[in-house]
DNA sequence: GATAATTAGGTGTATGAACATATATTTACA
DNA sequence: TGTAAATATATGTTCATACACCTAATTATC
């Protein structure tokens, strides 16, 4: 579906102002298709990517400074993120002996299980909706990177 | 910045995974910019994405569904959004007469100066962030709508 | 014309973003 | 050493999403 469909207007005041909705609306419709997904193992697109994170160095644990910084949303408030993940036991919580202000969080094993299901459905679903070979989400990714340049930001 | 590099990590099983990530990083990355921008006149991005609408067609007033159905996220709460819009005096609403169930929203004068301020700013700010050249915008854009066909979903 | 089904919009709840602020701990330095 | 600054995390608030559910009004059907 064009864009245009999409909101109902063509007012756009050139290529590069679509660009910006366009990809709004494809990160939306993508987030919605993952969401639906994750809905099956009981958690959120949130709670996976801080799940994913912790099994990128299980059995090692990561401290909440380091699970944010490998977020992509920065903001995230990431202690929050974790509760949910300790309510369901997915995750747990220590204090750290070296540094008592640290919290280290791990997987417990039914999150290793559930991020595991998780990774299966989230590479199932972008074969089956991703409709781009590879040659063209490589030019993707290229534009992306080269929309992104920016000296000053 | 490369997507690799935002994330911390490079553990992509193919190009069409690492594009869908790299997209809603973009996508992320566009709305703090434009939120920003948008602080200065006092309303976030939902808030101006219905004064858009309502501008549009100005001085027409648009019952709750048209809005809804003009906005990208289909599933975003148009009546709170509009809440907050009526408390800030840039938009007002009235029963329908026709259909007493419909609940009609246009610009106010205040709406009107505030979204006329806001659009230029967000112009200014696509032009000073996005650095991609009309021709690579063109091919995004047919690249974001060649991954969206879907001939199921 | 009475009643059921549909439609429009509003509201309640859980979750998360963004941002400010608070608390505990560690580090720096006078 | 004692105090200020910095650091790590948690919490409070506002706004928004997602989704379920509710009410009022309209339309459809008998």
């Amino acid at each position: 579906m064009k864009i245009e469909d999409v909101i109902k207007s063509n007012r756009f005041a050139d290529e590069q102002h679509k660009a910006t909705v366009n990809l709004m609306y494809t990160a939306y419709w993508l987030k919605s298709n993952f969401s639906a997904a994750l809905k099956s193992q009981g958690i959120t697109i949130e709670q996976h990517n801080v799940l994913r994170i912790l099994k990128g160095s299980h059995p090692m644990e990561l401290c909440v400074r380091d699970i944010a910084s490998r977020i992509l949303e920065q903001n995230s408030n990431v202690p929050r993120i974790i509760d949910r993940l300790v309510i369901k036991k997915l995750a747990k919580r220590t204090t750290s002996k070296e540094d008592k202000r640290e919290t280290l969080v791990s997987l417990t094993e039914k999150g290793i299980v559930v991020i595991e299901q998780a990774h299966k459905m989230i590479d199932e679903i972008t074969k089956n909706i991703v409709k781009i070979d590879e040659a063209d989400a490589k030019l993707l990714n290229e534009l992306l990177e080269k929309m992104r340049e920016n000296p000053t930001a």
